[in-house]
DNA sequence: CTGGAATATTACTCTTTGGTTGTGAGGTAA
DNA sequence: TTACCTCACAACCAAAGAGTAATATTCCAG
């Protein structure tokens, strides 16, 4: 398969790339993949250290680019990570990461 | 494998995300993938239509998180995208994002 | 050495965006 | 109804970043 990156499509792909590209959205995302089931707003905001306004905001990013499923129930709202592509995507960057970071290692013996 | 997203890397992810999250560099890395040998910055810049200190920039940033590589050759500098990783990341985004085109548009049929 | 070409860097402007505070809209329970 | 809880949204501030213009720096040719 060609990468296919058409001009129509860079829009799209910046938006997601710009979602993942904010530590509190990573941590946001690194909670609701640690859990076995959905998590409420609010079980988000406590377990990043955000606050509700702003764990409303990077959740609403996070559901808007496709990253995250938003499932509301009676009074609150639950969300989950959309897998397989955030495994994918953390699997495949996480392995780019840590050979960086051996490489230069090794290259300051 | 577990996704590990350590607090460490953290930082190192989101570094990589945020240089995918803009359209010039986006741009940058397709001509990059379209060449197929490593291009000169001016002729970079000149297939995006990006200014010479604009194009150099991105392509500083580009290289500084491993998505790039650099490679001075008397007076100019060439650039080549580093593979697989690169087409790895368009291949899995690309298709999320036409997956979401598609789904959107039985939506409204 | 001199002129020119390719890239890097600095300073500046302007837009974007992460974060906070305050408020309002639903929904639930007493 | 009232009280309360969960979340969304607006306005605002501050920091980050994209873009430009001008100025080095480095290298090669003549």
């Amino acid at each position: 398969m060609k990468h296919g990156l058409t001009d129509a499509m860079i829009e799209q792909v910046t938006g997601l790339f710009g979602a993942l590209g904010d530590g509190s959205r990573l941590r946001i995302l690194r909670t609701l993949l640690d859990a076995k089931e959905p998590q409420s707003q609010g079980a988000v905001a406590e377990a990043t250290g955000l606050s509700q306004a702003n764990a409303s905001k990077h959740l609403a990013c996070l559901v808007r680019v496709g990253l995250v499923a938003r499932e509301p129930e009676g009074n609150t709202v639950y969300f989950s990570p959309i897998l397989p592509l955030v495994a994918n995507i953390c699997n495949l960057v996480c392995g780019h990461v840590t050979d960086r970071v051996k490489k230069s290692y090794r290259a300051l013996r």
